[in-house]
DNA sequence: ATTAGCACTCATATAAAGAGAGTGCTAACA
DNA sequence: TGTTAGCACTCTCTTTATATGAGTGCTAAT
């Protein structure tokens, strides 16, 4: 699969090119044509890798902050990188290990486990770890059961057909007690068991009709709360189905902080609004919602201006259209990309697993 | 009130070091003795002013970062003046009303106000903003529900008397449908409502002997998943007892590094670790919920060589011993003491207020 | 095609010098 | 005794000059 059309350079210039990519992801200090001879079976002089990276510099991969020092990879040169060089790592058994260790808690549900997830994934790569809870689309009620807080205050606990648990809080102006407040919960969960939202809506509607017109027989004072507590559950079941508005957890800040291209505190500021403005990644997020595998987003590529010198590797977890949110890791553009890579794809497939288990739980019994 | 027991000056260096915070908070420069004559009274010369100088830092309020360069305040100076000097402000009504507004959103429980107000209370102050979520002591039972999430996993919802409402995932042996979780949950509750966690401990110990004997009449596989079920509760019950272990919000991060003392990046990373280790904070918290009113810790009074620096600005919200927690603003300790102060005050006073409503609903109505 | 050799460029480090801000001190003054 | 003008002194910050050295591009030889 080789993407970026017009690229076209020799087997040996893509060596130096990795060469020098790996060089400058491990040290951050421009790479010098004397520092490339002798590795990895570059058995020619300096001047001949020179000659060499006059040309890869041509090809828009690499260039030099200034005359007279060494070469750094552009965006470019590191999309070449990552779609054509670079060696897939996977995690070392003992890694994995370690790492699914960690999930063996029982006790916990979906959205904990993500974010476990993005403490994991952030320790791991030693950059800041990110992720989108998991949202249906969709969603089936289950099961709801309404519980009395306080006078007034009634919380809806909401149970999806996928697992997916959210609660809200309602205000009425009647007075219930527990008592009542189970029996009507009990007597509507008959009525709209694993209805979606929207047929919720439409029963709804077909209800209050007849209602309003036999009026005799059983409306003590029901209606109204049930009616409210319908359109919040319907509310509650669109607001589910709709990742976009899902928080996004971040960690593993001061881990970044430490690599070199944040020693300019305006670079540091940059990166901390556009966490702040969380607005900008909900198109980013859809985007890899929808596609298989890991992305990996360079520099420019996502937003003109915006960080440069920042990539973002992300990859969706979950299971496609039913329960899937997005999980990665956002660094200094100079970021070991297979490594990312690797913890990444590896964290979604964990993620992946675990989701599938709970929406089938015949087969939890042959895990580890 | 006039702790600092050995600091005696006068009222006209008080004067002075009052002019001389003021003048550096706003303009984080040293201020020189030219900068202090002919503002708000003092109406004396340069060289006069150096000499009170002399004095004040002879009494450790101040410093001269070298010689030849104005004065700055030093963590006793700042600590003097909160005490003594300072003009405590008040939110204006305009801005009251402001804060207010944001909070009329009816359908939040009390995490979500909290964690609005770190929001609020972060814009507000132009620094980072934190709080801790509400907890309460000896927590007894209100009601709680089993919902089945999915064969084996089962949601246990549990309500408070104080209104706290709290989730937990627990993974069973059996198969249960919803119905037998509800009809044992409906028998469960009516037997433990009102109870605390050790009570329920007590209960459900006191159970199982006589079952054990009489096991004849009715022990057809129940009283093991109740038993789970029991020792669940107590578990959460005792964990909603402990402030320690609640997560802490922060937010404004973007605001604080605005500040020139943060352009040097060793004091970004300090200050994102301490973050990063939440553990740090728990018995700053812990003090801060048995005291009254806005505590002020100032720079290395909280926490030798930690962040220097620094000051934070905290104070308790809620109800004593019943549902509190703590909130507050972290920023340089060059900050505006009297606006973070009044600021704090106010947003734990709404706060406050609107949890007092919660645990009184009869109050509700005459509110704004 | 490769490479040794070398002049050239440019960032970085080091040193010296100058400017300016602000103090401390002294001596005069009310 | 408290206040103030005057001034020398100190120390930072900026500027300028100089040196160093890493790394390149080019040329000419292999």
């Amino acid at each position: 699969m080789i993407r970026q059309g017009d690229v076209n350079i020799t087997e040996r210039q893509r060596q130096i090119l990795s060469i020098l990519i790996e060089e400058y992801v491990a040290t951050a200090h421009p790479v010098a044509s004397e520092h490339i001879v002798g590795r990895y079976g570059v058995n020619v002089s300096s001047a001949t890798v020179r000659n060499e990276l006059v040309e890869l510099e041509k090809a828009g991969l690499i260039v030099q902050p200034h005359t007279s020092a060494g070469r750094v990879p552009t965006d470019r040169g590191y999309r070449y990188y990552v779609e054509n060089l670079m060696t897939p790592a996977t995690l070392s058994l003992n890694e994995q290990r370690k790492i699914r260790h960690q999930f063996h808690q029982i006790e916990m549900d979906a959205d904990e486990w993500v974010r476990l997830a993005t403490s994991v994934l952030a320790r791991s790569v030693h950059n800041v770890a990110l992720a989108t809870l998991p949202r249906s689309t969709a969603v089936r009620l289950k099961h709801f059961e309404l519980l009395s807080v306080a006078e007034r205050r009634i919380l809806i606990v909401l149970v999806g057909h996928d697992g997916t648990v959210t609660q809200q809080m309602l205000m009425v102006e009647e007075i219930m007690g527990q008592e009542q407040l189970s029996s009507l919960s009990a007597r509507l969960n008959a009525a709209i068991h694993d209805k979606t939202g929207k047929e919720i809506e439409d029963w709804s509607e077909a209800q209050s009709l007849p209602l309003n017109e036999a009026k005799g027989p059983k409306s003590e004072g029901l209606p109204a709360l049930a009616r409210e507590v319908l359109a919040a559950l319907v509310r509650i079941l669109s607001r589910m189905g709709s990742p976009d508005t899902s928080p996004i957890y971040r960690e593993g800040l001061s881990h970044m902080l430490e690599q070199p291209e944040f020693h300019q505190p305006e670079k540091v500021q940059q990166l901390l609004e556009l966490f702040e403005h969380g607005s900008e990644w909900s198109g980013l997020v859809a985007s890899v919602l929808n596609q298989e595998g890991v992305q990996i987003i360079i520099g420019e590529e996502w937003h003109k201006g915006g960080i440069s010198s920042c990539s973002v590797v992300l990859a969706r977890y979950g299971v496609e259209n039913q329960m899937a949110g997005v999980l990665g890791v956002i660094g200094p553009m100079r970021m070991p990309y297979n490594r990312s890579v690797s913890t990444v794809q590896y964290m979604s497939q964990l993620l992946t697993d675990m989701l599938y288990r709970q929406l089938n739980p015949q087969l939890t019994e042959h895990g580890e």
